[in-house]
Formats: structure tokens, C-alpha cells, sequence
DNA sequence: AGATGTGAATGAGTTCACAGCT
DNA sequence: AGCTGTGAACTCATTCACATCT
């Protein structure tokens, strides 16, 4: 069955706040009361995680250890994911010493730009090479996914040389529309868009 | 009528790809020929125009430099909208100083954050402030949005803050579940989600 | 008794297909 | 003739309501 990325990302969502209530020492949960407490929809999560399978206990709840770690590995965060960053302008940079984003199973184990001032050097820790080198790079650190913080003008022809390189998934955050290979699994963060809906909003 | 904000931000796409082909020197363009220049539906780009009026001329197509202005005052984009930078880490830095993120009509007028060694500064431009004085911040500079990149234990705190102070929207970085007043509009980019959305694919 | 898992009903969003202008 | 604007059809997503199980 094809699981919608709305769905994927409740999953998330769910396995944050189970961590958070595993955090306060409480081990079985009731949809209706991990909705109330998170201003969820408790029909939503039962309908997201039956997908999967039958996770709980009728007539008790769901036992939050357990309901963890099916969440982990059906999401894949049983396993590291190393990434690599393309740009190291101000976001490419923040990003690879930022411990909310290279944290928990997701490692940023290279940086790939084209400024030779830039090649060569470690920013944050990061080891930054020559985006020529896109092949070997993600072949030598068998990076999973490709974060492009590249301009607009230079996103297609970034895109395409990690696609080429054998990138699984890119996560692009150039405002452009990418040109995209089927194969690769794409999520776009642009956050000129979400600034415009914030704009739109405020005007209407 | 109430428009979705998934209309909205395809207004957004389209005006980026009109100012594109505006500076190729192209003046009209049809629903169609739109669509298969930027991979998006005819249809959709007709349907979600004509939420807001008849833009098009029949049997010709669009007016770019008009339907440019249309939606340029459509999406609010006629006038600045200052913005507030709450959490001066690795990724509001970046916010600050990234050109991608403050041009246009959008523009970062101060940063806030309670760490003494960053108050006073000037980061990239923009002056940090003790967080402990939003209200008097927001009060002096207008700020329309706030951009919310404190870590996730702070977030609540924060936004709580923000709301009081009176500003109009948030754009909030934290990877938590925000309890919302409803009259101020929340955006949330959750880049642990994206990603996490990632590794769900690359697993499945 | 009480909460899950799920078909049925509703609602939101997109695509189709064509009437209506220019 | 040709493209817009739009009701109708369809698909996708959420909510309801209850049979099912512990």
C-alpha cells in the first residue's frame, strides 16, 4: 500500500510526543488522550498507525515502549543516515553545526561548495570539498541525503550531478522548481513560500 | 471566501515563474503554455486565479506585467514586512544574514535572544536585543512576523511572549507542538520532520 | 466496560470537459 | 479558432460511528 507523506509525517509526530511522555515515566496511552494532550485527532491516529498493523490493545491503549519502537523502525530511525550539504553559504553552514538538524540518527558527514576559499577548510566541524567532486564524495561517505543550499540559479545543475552521483534523497531548499528524476526522493523547503502565505494572511 | 494556503503558495509559485518569463522579455502567456514551461496543471492555474476575479483574456491568455501586479498586490508583496529573529543560534544567524530569506519585501529589523554575550550585538546586520524586552521590540520596529528559532524547550515560552507583544504571524523553527492563539497565524517549517519523512522513503 | 480497528459518510482538493467570451 | 472560467466528476483525506476484541 503507498502511505501518503501526510501520514509519514503524523508518524513523526506521534513518535516525538511518545518520547516526550516515555520521558515522564508514563507507559500506556489511549489515542484519546495522546489527542487531548497534543491537539491531535485521536480517529487519525488510530486510522495512521493501522496502517501498519494492529498496535494496540482494544478496550486499553497502546503501550508506549513498544508502539516506540515500531514507530522508529518503520520510519527508519533504527539506523544512521549520513548526509552531505551542498553550499556553505549562511544556511548551508548553519545547518551543518546546527544540533537540532545533525542530531539523533541524521549525521552531516561532508559539505560540497565551489568557492576555493571555502575548499579544504572544516566549518563545524564539516570538511568542505570541491562540488566537482560530487561523485566521489558521495560515494566515499555513502551519503543518503543531499541537502542543497545552493542559489536558485545553481539548484538544477547541483540537483543533477548528486542525482548522477547516486543520492537517494534530496531535501532543497533553493526557491526554484526543480526539474526532478523520479528516482530521487525530493522534498522542497521554500521558505520564501511559507513567508508569502504568512504575507498573504496578514493582508487578507 | 476562505482560501486554502495551498492556493496561496501556488500563487506564489506561479508569480515566480511569471517574473521569470518576464525577464526573458515575454509578455502574455496561456494557462497551458504556463503549465508545461514549470511542470504544473492548466487547469489548477485557471481554477486558482479565478478564486480572485477574471485575470485572463479569452482565446488569448494572460497579461504578464498585469497579472504580475495582480497577484504582487494579491500576496501583500507591495509593501515591507518587518521581521523579528527570536533565538540568535546557528540557524537565526543564518536567517539574519541570508540573502534569500531577507530581501524583497521582507526584512529582519532585530533579533532577541537572552544570552548576555549576544545582546547589544550586531549580528549580521541586525541588533540583538534581551528577549526579556519583546514587547517594547516589537512595539518600536512594527515587526509583522517573528521568526521563532529557539530550541524546542523555549518555544512555547517564546511564542506565548511574541503573541502578547501583539505581533501578526510566527514562523516557527522548533521542532514542538506549539499550543496556538488562533488569531495569530503560525507557520511551522519542522526540518526534523522533512527529514525524518526522508528516511521513511528511503526505507520503504 | 472501554478502547481499538474500520467501513461508511463527509469534506477538501484536483482534474475533466465544455459553455462562453474575445 | 482558441483560451478562459466553471460546474460536474473524481480522487484524496479526514471524521464519524460502531462492531470487535480484551
Amino acid at each position: 500500500m503507498e502511505i501518503s507523506p501526510l501520514t509519514v509525517n503524523r508518524l513523526s509526530l506521534y513518535l516525538r510526543c511518545l518520547h516526550s511522555l516515555e520521558g515522564e515515566g508514563v507507559g500506556r496511552i489511549s489515542s484519546l488522550e495522546l489527542a487531548q494532550q497534543f491537539h491531535l485527532s485521536a480517529a487519525q491516529i488510530r486510522k495512521d498507525l493501522a496502517q501498519f498493523g494492529e498496535f494496540g490493545i482494544r478496550g486499553v491503549g497502546y503501550e508506549i515502549p513498544n508502539l516506540i519502537e515500531r514507530l522508529t523502525s518503520l520510519l527508519g530511525l533504527d539506523r544512521i543516515h549520513p548526509m552531505i550539504i551542498i553550499g556553505f553559504g549562511n544556511l548551508g553552514r548553519a545547518l551543518a553545526a546546527s544540533i537540532g538538524f545533525n542530531s539523533g540518527n541524521f549525521r552531516v558527514v561532508a559539505g560540497l561548495d565551489n568557492d576555493p576559499a571555502k575548499i579544504g577548510r572544516r566549518v563545524g566541524g564539516v570538511l568542505v570539498h570541491d562540488a566537482s567532486e560530487t561523485a566521489a564524495v558521495v560515494a566515499a561517505t555513502e551519503a543518503e541525503i543531499g541537502v542543497l543550499t545552493v542559489p536558485a540559479e545553481a539548484a538544477q545543475a547541483n540537483y543533477d550531478r548528486l542525482v548522477a552521483a547516486g543520492i537517494r534523497s534530496i531535501l532543497n531548499f533553493a526557491p526554484t522548481r526543480l526539474s526532478l528524476n523520479a528516482a530521487v526522493r525530493t522534498k522542497d523547503v521554500d521558505l520564501r513560500i511559507d513567508l508569502e502565505e504568512l504575507s498573504y494572511f496578514l493582508s487578507s
